[in-house]
DNA sequence: ATGACTGATGGAATCAGA
């Protein structure tokens, strides 16, 4: 069972794109991010046709969650993460699907720190780990996969002077990232390959994907049940060179079915 | 330190992204 990530920055501006991907890999279950597409606009209809049931959480202009399942319907858990009903952001959506929950999450950026943005940042980690500790235990395979917006560590990121003072490489924002994944967690592309560098994200600007000066922000998270099965885990970095590509890649892991 | 690039909205310029 194969199950993806991908920050598709803008759903329908990049439908194509997506449509090919799809064809050519054909994941099991997909976590899109960014939708940048109101509820009502999510292109479910085109989804269909490539052979995907989609759950979706959209908001207008930004964020914006979905879940794909391939020649299924993925059943809702939830959307939203508990502890702040002021909170309008779409960025987490929960399915099962084929005995595998996942939860799709869309994290904040943080920047400028410090401030409200990082305020924010951080505090929603609160939330998502708060989450997490109701499905670390469970008796079947969860995946946490989406944009996680942290550079874990240093081997994470081409040149860590670069990001120092951004939000998605701050102490705090790596604490929480390790606080979360000290549950039992499995940082499924680190865990399978400890000493490669490998990044999800490149930015638009000065060739970054051409100079390879990426980070790695996008991640799918395993409980014990999910990491017993794991068989294999990248990224396809070779999506991000396309012509009019999201500026990260995705990301998937191999689990065995079960 | 700054800016470069992109999508969505709305029909220009702005916001947000990372």
């Amino acid at each position: 069972m194969r199950i993806a990530t991908f920050n598709v920055n803008g759903v329908n501006g990049r439908i194509d794109l997506l449509a090919d991907w799809l064809g050519e890999t054909s994941p099991d279950v997909v976590c899109l991010q960014e939708l940048k597409a109101p509820e009502e606009k999510f292109p479910a209809a085109r989804l269909e046709k490539a052979g995907y049931g989609a759950i979706w959480h959209g908001q207008a202009r930004w964020n914006g969650v979905a879940i794909l399942a391939r020649g299924c319907e993925p059943i809702e858990t939830g959307r939203g993460l508990r502890g702040d009903p002021e909170d309008m952001q779409s960025r987490y959506i929960e399915a099962a699907v084929r005995g595998v929950l996942i939860g799709c999450l869309y994290l904040p950026n943080g920047n400028p720190q410090p401030g409200p943005k990082f305020d924010y940042k951080l505090a929603w980690m609160e939330r998502l780990i708060a989450r997490a500790a109701d499905l670390i235990g469970l008796d079947e395979p969860v995946v946490l996969a989406g944009d996680y917006n942290v550079i874990p560590t240093d081997a994470d990121v081409y040149k860590p002077e670069r990001w120092k003072d951004d939000a998605l490489m701050q102490p705090e924002s790596r604490e929480a990232f390790f606080r979360l994944t000290a549950q039992g967690w499995t940082d499924a592309i680190r865990h399978l390959h400890p000493d490669e560098r490998i990044y999800t994200f490149w930015d638009y600007w000065r060739n970054a994907f051409g100079r390879d000066a990426g980070i790695r922000i996008d991640h799918l998270l395993l409980n014990p049940v999910a990491a017993k099965g794991l068989k294999s885990a990248g990224v396809d970095r070779e999506v991000r060179g396309r012509e009019g590509t999201s500026d990260h890649a995705p990301a998937w892991v191999e689990l065995e079915d079960r």
